[in-house]
RNA sequence: GGCUCGUUAGUCUAGGGGUCUAGGACGUCUCCCUUUCACGGAGAAGAUCAGGGGUUCAAAUCCCCUACGGGCUACCA
């Protein structure tokens, strides 16, 4: 058995913040959390930050933003102090409650605070004949690939200076000549190289190119930064997306080359669009972040909108099934479960496109076995917004939230559609749909009716649910009243609306006034 | 164009040579429950397992070809 089967296992999620991380992002993270966890390994954030001129404020703290809300936070990673480090200009800034006070053994996380590491693996390499010196400037590269697309033949690299004087390369270095540092790839032959969920996966070496390992501003592509900090950081697995794929022979080879074992190469479908397309933020994939609940409290501790109401629990139910699969029919899981069930084994080789609808059905699912006050809480941010409750509901208010949220909790599918499914609850008189109100209220003799159960109304005494059935029931069947024509009219006229919660039920909450008032104004106004 | 990965119903998937006349789920449709919607329950439609060749007594499952789709093809990640 080798070294990396018995090593505790430790796994990464090595975003570049170029950008909020979306659903497909954040699949990758959470298989590789979810191994780490499956087999009580530690789970890493690191950030690929070596393209400084892409960076995009507010980017890292949409990342670790999404991981604290899909509750797969980082047991290695960015922490207070080299946070502060950062240029705020560049990265935007990140709220320190966010951050652990250690980030961990292996640290800096940031690539871009690594690079003395870096420069010290390339001059091994150039030491040991591995690497070159390579001096074409960016225009000259980008003429040559020009001129191959014209003719239509491949471009690769021609490693002019691949046999070239080391002591002269260095000189012109030394000079302040600006040089990229190439890596030698093997000219010939199959390179070969395993990944855990395709099996074999071979290239040609003609196919290759010597790429470069150090850019002219110092800093180390991905190729390099990656595997060296995969290594330094004794990642056991690297779950990545299928993109990679190509560019996984030169991780081989350079992991080769500097003598080191490799971990096991996992590559992940990727999730597509609607379209078919792999998910981008062109084709519509919008970034994961979320409202954070404290966990005594569940109060929200910062003012995000999430993704479209959905649960963080719900999302990530449903977003281990793209791409996975426990093997059995067992799809509504419980974090704990899927925790104990996820493995390698079960990842898919083929691409999936994410069923929103599925997730939309998973989300009322888990919204439906929420505590009603909690449900009530986590609806909160979307009824304020709506600005149907106060911006600091007293008691007396939260008790009336709860209350009305408890009675949609079936029909809820997204927190996002919570203030529309309740807003007659809260506003002093309901939005009157034209349509309800012809067919309930403005036809026949429905006004008599209403106005005399309100009369009935006024002075009754048993507020409760059957009493108040007893009460519509006996009025409706004075007015010679059957079935829906007894409820609909007095829904409508209490609703604005022919849908909802149980009639009774709704008056019992809505209260005596409200539901006179309604009354009254449906029989005068509507 | 080159390289590479993939291909089971509209979608996510199970299955890895015989038990597959292909199982589950979302969505769709029908019915039941019911004061409405929803929930819940029962059922239905929907897949020649991309196509074609092999291998085998036997293939959705193994091999090859083709088609289609994705990805990559930077001093981006």
């Amino acid at each position: 058995m080798t070294d990396a089967a018995t090593r505790r296992v430790r796994t990464r999620y090595a975003p570049s913040p170029t950008g909020s991380p979306h659903v497909g992002n954040l699949r990758t993270a959470l298989f590789s959390y979810l191994l780490a966890k499956r087999f009580g390994g530690d789970f890493i954030l690191r950030v690929e930050d070596t393209d400084q001129t892409r960076l995009v404020p507010g980017a890292l703290n949409d990342i670790i933003q999404s991981l604290r809300t899909m509750g797969m936070m980082y047991d290695e990673g960015p922490d207070v102090l080299s946070v502060e480090k950062l240029d705020k200009e560049k990265y935007g800034d990140v709220p320190s409650e966010l951050l652990p006070t250690f980030g961990g053994d292996h640290a800096p996380y940031f690539q871009s605070q690594r690079l003395p590491r870096y420069r010290e693996v390339v001059d091994t390499l150039l030491a040991e004949g591995k690497a070159y010196y390579a001096f074409e400037t960016r225009e000259e590269l980008d003429a040559q690939r020009a001129a191959c697309e014209a003719r239509k033949i491949p471009f690769l690299y021609d490693r002019k200076y691949r046999d070239y004087d080391m002591a002269e390369a260095k000189g012109r270095v030394e000079a302040g000549e600006e040089s990229v540092v190439r890596f030698k790839m093997p000219l010939t032959g199959a390179i070969i190289a395993e990944d855990a969920v395709r099996g074999e996966l071979s290239w040609d070496a003609t196919s290759q190119d010597d790429f470069v390992i150090l850019k002219g501003d110092g800093y180390p592509p991905y190729h390099l930064a990656a595997i060296v900090d995969d290594h330094d950081m004794q990642i056991t697995h690297v779950l990545r997306g299928e993109e990679w794929i190509p560019s996984y022979p030169k991780h081989i080879e350079l992991i080769r080359a500097l003598g080191w074992e490799a971990p096991v190469f996992v590559h992940t479908p990727s999730i597509l669009g609607p379209e078919k397309k792999k998910l981008s933020k062109r084709n519509g994939a919008q970034p994961v972040t979320g409202v954070i609940f404290d966990k005594q409290t569940n109060e929200p501790i910062y003012g995000y909108v999430d993704y479209e109401g959905i649960l963080p629990e719900a999302l990530l139910n449903a977003l281990v099934l793209v791409g996975w699969s426990p093997g059995d029919d067992s799809e509504v899981m419980p974090r704990d479960e899927i925790v104990r069930k996820f493995d390698i084994s079960g990842i898919s080789a083929s691409p999936g496109v994410f069923d929103k609808d599925k997730l939309i059905w998973m989300n009322g699912l888990y919204i439906r076995e929420l505590p009603q006050a909690v449900l009530a809480q986590r609806s909160l941010p979307y009824l304020k917004r709506a600005k149907l409750v106060p911006e600091s509901p007293t008691e007396e208010e939260m008790a009336y939230i709860v209350q009305v949220v408890a009675l949609e909790q079936e029909r809820i599918k997204t927190l996002a559609e919570t203030p529309d499914l309740t807003e007659y609850f809260f506003l002093p008189l309901p939005n009157y749909l034209e349509k309800s109100a012809d067919k309930w209220i403005r036809k026949g003799t429905a006004k008599a009716y209403l106005s005399n159960l309100a009369a009935f109304l006024e002075s009754y005494s048993d507020w409760t649910h059957d009493g108040l059935e007893e009460a519509v029931r006996q009025i409706g069947a004075k007015h010679e009243r059957e079935r829906g024509d007894i409820t609909h009219p007095v829904r409508v006229a209490l609703s604005g609306r022919e849908n909802g919660p149980g009639l009774f039920e709704m008056m019992a909450v809505l209260g005596r006034e409200r539901v006179l008032a309604r009354l009254t104004h449906a029989v005068q106004n509507v």
